[in-house]
DNA sequence: AAACACAACAACCGCTCCTCT
DNA sequence: GAGAGGAGCGGTTGTTGTGTT
């Protein structure tokens, strides 16, 4: 079965948004609230498919996103949970609720893989596991957290990566408070939410991200899984 | 100043997942 | 339970800006 595209290809627009088309969608949005994109094109006359509407607004239009540069802390977010997920952009962007998928994504693949790379070259494949499977080797978490962690995305509706999301947030909520109280992150460490792969991962892109010129001392130790090229 | 190379980012495409009937 | 339609996700490409020769 050949699935018809989501739109007539013949007279639909492509390429940047122009601020006219940009105020047509939100004022649309803003009558009606995002969803239903398929109508979308049709109610508001623009000549774009119902995604391309979906994406310009979820990734540049919709209200409290936050653009330019990343901080060493989103970094650090970014790089650990990408470790642990994979690819998983819409499942770290849930964390970094300012921050886009694509955004996240488009900075991985320019900035951070790259910073990786060089902080350490010769690792071999058999790294690339996330470290979400590693959980179950180690036997870390052996059951999931069924405390009320609110994780947004997940919280209606329950997706693929719902189970290793909700450790993850336990995860990094414990490694977003040690960025200020290194005591309660010792706690947490001590009390088995994170092992030592977890803590090295995050105690040595603390120090990618914090210092630069630290790279050179950190490429001599054992790489963390986390930091390879796909 | 021009040509070229590279980086950054916006947007598209194809696929999968989810929901509704 | 199956099928269809819509929404969402991730990979990739295209375009633009910036730096270098």
């Amino acid at each position: 079965m050949v699935r018809p595209p989501c739109c007539d290809k013949v007279g639909v627009k492509k390429g940047p948004w122009t601020p006219e088309e940009d105020i047509i969608l939100v004022s649309y949005i803003q009558e009606h609230g995002p969803g239903n994109w398929r109508s979308v094109p049709t109610k508001t006359g623009l000549m774009r498919c119902s995604k391309s509407c979906r994406l310009r607004w979820t990734n540049y239009l919709r209200p409290g996103i936050k653009r330019g540069n990343f901080t060493p802390r989103e970094e650090g977010i970014i790089v650990h949970l990408q470790a642990m997920l994979g690819n998983k952009w819409a499942a770290i962007a849930s964390y970094l609720p300012q921050r886009t998928d694509n955004d996240i994504k488009n900075y991985w693949n320019t900035h951070l893989k790259k910073k990786l790379k060089k902080f350490q070259p010769s690792i071999s494949h058999n790294y690339t596991t996330p470290l979400n499977l590693t959980f179950s080797t180690h036997n870390t978490i052996q059951e999931p957290f069924t405390e009320n962690h609110s994780l947004p995305g997940s919280c209606h509706n329950p997706s693929t990566y719902a189970s290793s999301a909700e450790n993850l947030s336990k995860l990094v909520e414990g490694w977003m408070r040690s960025s200020s109280n290194s005591t309660e992150f010792t706690r947490d460490m001590q009390s088995g939410l994170l092992n030592h792969d977890e803590l090295d991962s995050l105690l040595l892109y603390e120090n990618l991200a914090g210092d630069e010129r630290k790279l050179s001392m950190v490429h001599e130790e054992q790489p963390p899984f986390s930091y390879l090229e796909k």
